[in-house]
DNA sequence: CTGAAAGCGCTTACAG
DNA sequence: CTGAAAGCGCTTACAG
C-alpha cells in the first residue's frame, strides 16, 4: 500500500513549493516552470502514489465536481438510458455522477443530509412519484444547490424537464388505429402527471379518429396493477379489442393476467406500453412499446445545472426530440375480422 | 431562497464564537452552554436556513461519512435487496451510500477519480464481473480507501464476501430432483467464479443422487444468453427434461426460446433459475428460483468497512446465513411419466 | 520562474 | 461557561 502523501509532503521531498506542486497536479498556469522541476516532481507524485484530497478541493473551489441522481425506484430498467445520458453529459463537463434512491429519503437520513448540506454535491437531478414529501421537496429548494426534477412538471421555480408523454400516448394509440383497432382503452395508474398526459395522448388520438374516448383504468402502477386492470375490464364484460398500457411493468402484468384467463396476446388483445426496456422483447409474446428520449432527457438535465451553475439561461420544459418511436414486436396484431370471444372468466 | 451562511456568520449574528455553534450543531462537549446562548443560536441557525458545509467537515474530520457502492448493471434487480441491506447497514452507521455503475469506471473517467481519491469516500463496495479491469482494482487497493469485493472472491487482500453459489447450485438440483427428474443440465455464462460455484453446486447434487453431472452449458449472460443456451441443446438431439440456469434473465429467456420452439414448460422441461427476482414471479410461467441472502451480503459488507476503518478484525468470506431458499412457481413440475417428445427444431 | 501567505468552513484542543 | 487559535489539504492571487 502506497503512502498518498499530500502536496506539503511532495513539495518537501521534491524541493519545491506546494504552489508547485499544485500546478504540476492541475496543469494549471503556475505552468511555466523548468521541465526539470516539473519531472521532479512528477517523480515524487508517482512514487508516493499521490492523489488530491476532494474534500479540500472541494472546500477551495467551492465546487465539488459531483451531481446525483435521485430516482424513485432504482431498478426501474426505464431509468437505463436516462442514466447514460446523464453520465455521458456529466462526464464531458468534468463531472461524476453518483445514484440515490428516493426510498431513501426518509427525512433524517444520511443520505438526505448529504443532498441537503452543501458542498459535497453540486447540483440534483430528481426524478420524484411523489414518494417524496413535500417537506423535504421544499427543504431542498432551500438550498442554493440547483434542484431539476425530471418528468415532475410541477415547482414553483420552472426548473423542470419531461418527456414529451401526450405524444407517447398518441404514438401507441395511433399504431392500434393503423391495424384497425376501434375498441380501444387505457391501463394506467393513477393521477401522476405524466399518465394523466399519456391519457390525454390517447383521448386526442381517439378523438381525432371520429372514436369515443374512456376513462383510464386506474389500478396503480406496477404488474400487479397491470393485471388488476385486465381483471377489471373482464369483470366489467367490456371486451376492447386493444389495449394502451403507462409503462412496461404493467404491460407484463397483462400478459400475466391474459395468460390465467386464456385470453390470447395478440390474437384476441393487441398490447401496447409506453417506455421501452429490455425486459419488453424478453417476455413471450414480445411487447410492442413506444421508446421514448430518455438519454436525452438526461442530458438536458446535465446541461440545466451547468446553465444554473454559470448564470447562464437555459431551456425548461418538455425534451421533444427526439419524438417518441414505436418499437413494434409481437404484442399488437391486425384487428381480427371475427374476434374469437373472451372465455368466461 | 435563504441564506445558508457558514458558522462565522452565525456566530457573529448571534454574539458568540464560532466554537459555540459548532458545539450546537454537533450537540458535543462544548455543550455547557447556557439554554439561552443555545436558544439565540438556534434561532439564528433557524433563520439563516443553515446548513453545514460537508467538504469542509469531511477535511477537517478526514472522514466523509459516505460509501460507494459500484455494480455492473445498476437496473440489474437481483441487486435491489443488496442495496437495500447496504443502505440500512449504512444509515444505522451514520453514513450515507451512493451508488455507481462498472460501465461508468473507464481510466480516465470523473467518477472513478472520485473513487480514486480521498476525502469524498470512506469505503467502496464493488461488485465486478470482469468488467473492470485489473490495473483499475489494482489502482483501487493502493489506496487507504477501503474497497470491499462482493461476488468477487479473489483479491490478494482477502476482502471479499460471496453469497454461497454452490449451495445455491444444490438447492436448485435437489429440487428438481425431488420431483423426479434425472436428466438435467446445467447452464450458465462463463468462466466466472460464482458460475462455476453453482454448477459445482449442481455437480455435486447429481453425484449424491447416483447420476452423471454434464458440464455446463456456457453461451454467457443474459436472456439472449439463455435463448441460445436452449438452442445449442435442441441442436444437440439431447432432450433434459429439466434445467438448473445460473440466473434469473436467462431463466427468461429459456422462457422465451421454448415458446418459440414449441416446448412446453413445465409439460415438457422444467427450469429453475438462481437468484430471486420479482421479474421472475411476473413472467408467465411463473419463473420458480432459489433466493439467495443478498441483504445479509450487503449488510456485511457494510460491516466489513467500518471494522476496517476502526482498525477491528472483521470476518470475510462466505454469507452462508439464511441459507439458500427455495421459492416454488410455475416453471417445475414433476417429471411426467411419458413425456411428449420435443417437437423437432 | 518560484515561494510565502491567505483563506475555503469546519472541529477541537487549549486557555481563561 | 465561552473565546481565540491552529490546522485539515488544497488553490490562487501576490510578491519577488
Amino acid at each position: 500500500m502506497t503512502r498518498m502523501g499530500t502536496q506539503k509532503e511532495i513539495a518537501r521531498r521534491a524541493g519545491v513549493s506546494v504552489s508547485v506542486v499544485s500546478a504540476v497536479v492541475n496543469g494549471t498556469t503556475h505552468t511555466r516552470m523548468s521541465d526539470e522541476t516539473r519531472a521532479r516532481v512528477e517523480a515524487v507524485i508517482e512514487e508516493l502514489g499521490y492523489v488530491p484530497n476532494d474534500a479540500a478541493r472541494a472546500l477551495r473551489r467551492q465546487r465539488s465536481g459531483t451531481i446525483a441522481v435521485v430516482v424513485e425506484k432504482i431498478e426501474n430498467p426505464i431509468y437505463r438510458d436516462m442514466f447514460h445520458g446523464i453520465y455521458d453529459a456529466a462526464e464531458a463537463r468534468g463531472w461524476a455522477v453518483v445514484l440515490g434512491d428516493a426510498r431513501w429519503m426518509r427525512s433524517g437520513s444520511h443520505f438526505l443530509a448529504r443532498l441537503l448540506g452543501h458542498g459535497s454535491i453540486d447540483g440534483i437531478i430528481l426524478r420524484s412519484e411523489g414518494l417524496i414529501d413535500d417537506e423535504v421537496l421544499a427543504h431542498l429548494r432551500a438550498r442554493p444547490t440547483p434542484v431539476i426534477l425530471v418528468e415532475g412538471r410541477h415547482g414553483p421555480d420552472g426548473r423542470w424537464l419531461a418527456i414529451d408523454d401526450a405524444a407517447a400516448g398518441r404514438v401507441a394509440t395511433q399504431h392500434l388505429l393503423d391495424l384497425g383497432h376501434q375498441d380501444i382503452e387505457f391501463v394506467g395508474g393513477e393521477r401522476w402527471v405524466p399518465t394523466l398526459e399519456r391519457h390525454r395522448g390517447y383521448a386526442d388520438a381517439m378523438l381525432d379518429a371520429g372514436l369515443e374516448a374512456r376513462d383510464a383504468i386506474r389500478t396503480g402502477y406496477g404488474s400487479r396493477a397491470g393485471a388488476a386492470a385486465l381483471q377489471e375490464v373482464i369483470d366489467s364484460g367490456r371486451r376492447p379489442t386493444a389495449l394502451v398500457v403507462d409503462n412496461v411493468l404493467s404491460g407484463i402484468g397483462i400478459h400475466a393476467a391474459a395468460h390465467e384467463a386464456g385470453i390470447s396476446i395478440p390474437g384476441d388483445l393487441s398490447v401496447i406500453a409506453i417506455h421501452d426496456a429490455d425486459i419488453a422483447g424478453d417476455v413471450r409474446p414480445a411487447l410492442t412499446t413506444v421508446r421514448m428520449p430518455m438519454a436525452e432527457l438526461g442530458a438536458r438535465a446535465v446541461e440545466a445545472i451547468a446553465a444554473i451553475l454559470n448564470d447562464s439561461p437555459t431551456r425548461f420544459g418538455l425534451v421533444d426530440e427526439p419524438a417518441p418511436v414505436l418499437i413494434t414486436r409481437a404484442s399488437t396484431a391486425p384487428l381480427q375480422v371475427s374476434p374469437r370471444p373472451w372465455s368466461p372468466s
